[in-house]
DNA sequence: GACAGATTAGGACGTTCGACCTAATAAATT
DNA sequence: AATTTATTAGGTCGAACGTCCTAATCTGTC
């Protein structure tokens, strides 16, 4: 089956350039010129950009899972594994700078376009709510955990939204040292409930 | 001069659409229905796309310079004038959990498509933190006002994205509130340098 | 080696878009 | 009223796009 082959990479070029671009803007002649196929050789693999689309958007979620479940696998403290949620910002400085976050932009761009597989591309963020949240559980957080894990979401979002604006690196690693310092704050200071 | 008002009829149709189905998306056909003229009437008050978009992003930080002094002549109290602007995520909700922020999705599409105009977009950013700075100086804050200028901002970022995603008046609510603390806390426990 | 199915290449079609042009009309000026 | 200028309408052009089709090529099986 070398189809599975070419499918992967399509999807991984997809991915790269849905990112650079946006998915309006990456055409399928893009897309075939990063995996030195025909255009039309497009058609065989997927039907439609939107499933195209449908199979990046499961490829972000399996990357995302996988990542998530070596986190509960090499950290066995909750907390470090949560500070490995806000370090991405410094891992993917770069990327992002650039680009903006991967999943907020997508959503923000599929929102505008109205576009079906928008709340199939929000499901990157609940996954990150919800590790976020059984993080907290774990930390013994109940009632607040849910509010914690979303606002530790929003704070990401505003961080590589204007990282992405404003290039400004030393901003990125003062918000991610104030993120981190607020995170020990509510778990020294206020007793889980 | 008839054509200064048809002027401002596509600017203010194209400010709009603009906002709700993104730049690319938003077409010139598009803006003449809701104008009501034709499309070709374009070419005569707007040379490209992206003199138009010059324009909107001229009348944003028109709108935005105004909105401000306003608040620098309604209220005397640099506190105040900063609680409003954390609560534009409240006057705003139904729109930002629509369509996002204006600002940051304008700036997050025009990253994307490498637009010559980002720089000119990111004003609407520098506007805001400018002046949120200035608030800051006024209660003493000097050598912090520009970093808590920068988190006030990128909070509101945070939230509307997350607004736009989840469609959660809750979240928006309880955010605006740990916002509106986060910033008495400061006011209260640190003594400004 | 012949055959069938899987995979790829390349081009064609219809649509949409921004850009551009020209003619018609409205407004202003003399 | 005549003439010029300002403004608008409507159509056309070329490019880019997603989609679709068909022929060619590759791959595995008997």
């Amino acid at each position: 089956m070398k189809a599975d082959e070419t499918r992967r990479k399509i999807v991984a070029a997809a991915d790269q350039l849905f990112y650079e671009q946006g998915f309006e803007k990456a055409s399928f002649a893009d897309i075939a010129r990063v995996v030195e196929i025909s255009r039309g050789n497009f058609y065989y693999h997927f039907k439609t950009k939107d499933a195209l689309l449908g199979a990046v958007i499961e490829h972000r979620l399996d990357e995302r899972r996988a990542m998530l479940s070596r986190w509960q696998q090499q950290e066995a403290d909750p907390v470090i594994r949560i500070k490995n949620f806000i370090n991405i910002l410094i891992a993917n400085q770069t990327q992002i700078m650039a680009f903006g976050c991967p999943v907020g932009s997508l959503c923000s761009e599929l929102a505008k376009l109205d576009h079906t597989l928008r709340t199939e591309a929000a499901q990157l963020f609940t996954l990150f709510a919800e590790w976020l949240e059984d993080q907290l559980v774990q930390l013994g957080y109940h009632d607040q955990a849910s509010d914690i894990a979303m606002h530790l979401l929003m704070r990401s979002q505003g961080v590589a939204s204007l990282a992405n604006v404003f290039q400004d690196a030393d901003f990125v690693r003062r918000e991610v040292e104030a993120m981190t310092q607020w995170l020990e704050d509510q778990l020294s200071t206020k007793h889980p409930n």
